[in-house]
DNA sequence: TTGATACATAACTATATAGTTATGTATAAT
DNA sequence: ATTATACATAACTATATAGTTATGTATCAA
């Protein structure tokens, strides 16, 4: 099996830099292609390629205005990412940091096995 | 170019979802190996492999005890995710959801361009 | 009509995968 | 020594890419 396409999920499409780029530019509000082009120094043909990807997983959306795509965030997408991530965020935040990782380890130890000492480095 | 490798960094570590199910696991402690096969449902061999890219992006730690090794929840290596999309909290939480992103764009179409009306649909 | 502008898409290539089935390497038990 | 256990790794395959250079298709301008 290869890897799941870009566009399966929001994961897999930010996973790619450039997408993620092209997203915080659209944070200030819509912006025609040829904008992007120019800020990201990029190709046209390459925005246009990562835009699709994007709005194929929904985190984008596109107006017609003349010749011109006008093309807008849609943060929605990224809620799973943050929902995800978020879980995690206890780990090194708060006034608690790294310690209630030891406290989550300590707990699993007990539970299973349990090799008896353990604080002969006091 | 074909698309960066998984080891490059978390987003890339992080898109495949056996990979988050396996950090998942983890949150609740360390865990030997064929604990994971069990509670996942995949080979061994492909548990292994994908600890093996989250070892590389620094998202799991190794302890060797005998004959198993046990892997452990390294959260720091998410940060980095967790800073990027928290950026984009704000469109869908607190008490202005969508709304924030509604300004941001008014804003942005008054500097640029500005096709003027656009109040029809009052 | 002729030409320019804005953007999308096609064709192309090298490359890194996810998952499988062997097989290797320690450690532990008999 | 022999066997079993726990895990890593090799070999293999189909597939989807990121980026490039054409080329297509609307729209606006003269």
């Amino acid at each position: 099996m290869a890897r799941a396409a870009t566009t399966t999920d929001a994961f897999n499409a930010v996973a790619e830099p450039r997408r993620r780029e092209i997203l915080d530019l659209l944070v200030d509000g819509e912006r025609p292609v040829g904008d992007m082009v120019g800020q990201l120094g990029m190709s046209q043909p390459l925005v246009s390629k990562h835009l699709r990807v994007l709005r194929e997983v929904g985190a984008v959306e596109v107006r017609e205005e003349g010749r011109r795509r006008l093309y807008r965030l849609n943060a929605e997408a990224l809620r799973p990412i943050h929902d995800w991530v978020s879980g995690y965020e206890r780990f090194w935040s708060g006034r608690f940091g790294r310690l209630d990782a030891v406290l989550e380890d300590l707990k699993r130890r007990e539970g299973s096995g349990g090799d008896g000492g353990g604080s002969k480095e006091g």
